[in-house]
DNA sequence: CCTGCATCTGGGAGCGCTCCCAGAACCGCC
DNA sequence: GGCGGTTCTGGGAGCGCTCCCAGATGCAGG
């Protein structure tokens, strides 16, 4: 028994490459879809494999060859709070979907406001071959650091302090827009808006669509008020715009779960809705059909989002040319109760 | 310039052992925690590591080591949806936590419903040294088959057809029965509930407590109905109380969710909330705190969940003896305006 | 015929670590 | 003084791949 220290169990390439009749050069070409191998080489090296049950070693291939095989997720701590968790997952689970296949390992790293440093050094030491960077907060320097240094990234969310990083996000501008213009096909005629804040893309982008919605109809552009994309602030923006504009017959609210603390707060005072007050969402988040009265609102495709910025990434790292530099994604209105 | 073909950069392990001093078996010592290093050589690695901000190759240590150096996060697709996604997030976020620091990566396995076996080949091939299971479904023979392997795994929330596996678990059941004793002591005499469904450990453990409540002041334990973890079932199982029960005064809602369904229904019928019904939800969500009244509710803190589920497979995988085969982990009463 | 080019193949060095082994240094004990 | 033990150390094989190189083959053109 020359067993020799415990190793992981399965075939290793070389059986593969046995099994086959060719060499484990032959194999390890096969597997990584190189060109120069013929038909008949190729069919048998994937007979074998499927016969044996054979998988790589990713941390041999790894080592070996001039790729990490990984790309990292990251994830700021306080961007994830402000736009919820629900978001969060789904954007997980497209991400998970366009890997499958690929030997491709995701790692996924939550940065601690501090350790911004050591983030990069780590992202920058050849752990990774690119990262997808999501939730960014205001103007976080991290997606330009890291696209000086020569990493492959992709930005998830228009990027304020963007530089030509690459990003991929919901078109908000148009969503908002969209969602005014169907308050106005409603005979809706003062039309306040819960803006998100100005720190970040998502808040001035929607602001825009509504701005834009209004005036093309030549309607005062007046009645807005700025929260923080929680259902309190949501409310206090609520009872200002009531205590601004009691005549109102409308809100877009540029997220759901600021709209529950509207909806809360019309009711309160009084209003119906959506006879008195007619109100819109954004997201389409698992609450906006679960609240009272159902909420309208702007769909986004958020797995479809994941999906995309892991492509884009892939996209770049396989080399191919003429990739968009940024990509908006499209947004459609769910008809609820709210308007 | 013998630049050779384009590789990490940063510093190898041979260099930190030059600056320190020593060789590179006693660096590797140093990093892996190892005995019988010398004091002096110790601090004299770690100087030499922080000096030359050393990061160790994932790829080389798991080659040459009998350890994978990751762990796999196992979610069943249904049951990530069963239970919403918010919950599965703030796991994450415990797991991440936990293995912060440790040289051990993460996988995301997200398993379709039909490639069972790919996955049980995967997970047992070696390329992880263990694995956290969470939202299983009915009586997924999964952790048995992962455990009869003698792959080390930790099941989150008791499954059903565990046999002798480790999980980690809310102690759903005292949740439950605190749940009914403080309706009791607010003098409600008929209290219903609506279950969860009966195939999850969840459904049934939340269910018994509420029986137990009843069962100790000698009240009735008929008024039950299943449900399956979303607002329209829920909303749909509070019809029928009513129906069956119009002068119930409490229910107790086996999840936030359902409650959010069962409030609209109570609302509808003209009851006021808590005077006419009181209503206690489980899990403490983000939708408890914004539901219309805020939410009464049992809370789990799902964070501290995650965290614990890996620190006890971490723990098994250190060797550690006389670990707890399972635990519960302690729930506790938020009380707001429902109840 | 030889030469050039594209296509295909196998051999083998070596990626950056871990872990086994052999041995040095030091201890107290007979 | 020798001897067994514990503590500490360095050397070096080798983990399972990739990628470079050298070479074999086939086919067109000079």
């Amino acid at each position: 028994m020359t067993e020799g220290r415990s190793r992981r169990p399965g075939p290793r390439i070389e059986e593969v490459a046995r099994v086959a009749g060719v060499s484990k050069s032959t194999v390890s070409r096969v597997i990584n879809g190189e060109k120069y191998v013929s038909e008949r080489s190729r069919q048998a090296v994937h007979r074998a494999i499927a016969l044996l049950g054979y998988s790589p070693s990713h941390a041999a291939r790894t080592l070996a060859g001039s790729r990490a095989n990984a790309i990292a997720l990251v994830i700021s701590e306080q961007g994830s709070r402000v736009l919820a968790d629900p978001f969060f997952a789904q954007v997980l689970r497209g991400v998970h979907a366009e890997l499958a296949g690929r030997h491709v390992q995701l790692l996924l790293m939550m940065n601690r406001p501090h350790d911004g440093e050591d983030q990069v050094a780590y992202l920058t030491g050849g752990h990774v071959d690119g990262a997808l960077v999501v939730s960014l907060h205001g103007d976080d320097p991290l997606p330009r650091t890291l696209h000086e240094t020569g990493l492959p990234i992709v930005v998830g969310g228009r990027p304020l302090a963007g530089g030509a990083v690459p990003f991929v996000d919901a078109d908000n501008f148009n969503g908002a827009l969209g969602a005014v213009r169907f308050l106005i096909s409603l005979g809706r005629e003062k039309i306040a808006t819960i803006a998100g804040p100005l720190d970040m893309a998502v808040g001035m982008d929607r602001l825009s669509g509504w701005r834009c919605g209004l005036a093309e109809h030549g309607m005062a552009v007046e009645l807005v008020v700025h929260s923080d994309f929680t259902p309190d602030s949501g409310a206090l923006a609520m009872e200002e715009l009531l205590r601004r504009a009691p005549d109102l017959d409308a809100v877009f609210v540029a997220a759901d779960i600021m709209a529950l603390g509207a909806l809360r707060v019309l009711q309160e005072s009084g209003r119906r809705i959506p006879d008195d007050v007619a109100v819109v969402g954004f997201d389409d988040s698992v609450l906006a059909a679960t609240a009272v009265p159902p909420l309208t609102t702007v769909r986004q495709d958020v797995e479809g989002f994941g999906r995309t910025l892991t492509w884009r990434l892939l996209a770049e790292l396989a080399g191919e040319e003429k990739l968009p530099q940024s990509m908006l994604l499209p947004t459609s209105l769910v008809r609820r109760a709210s308007a």
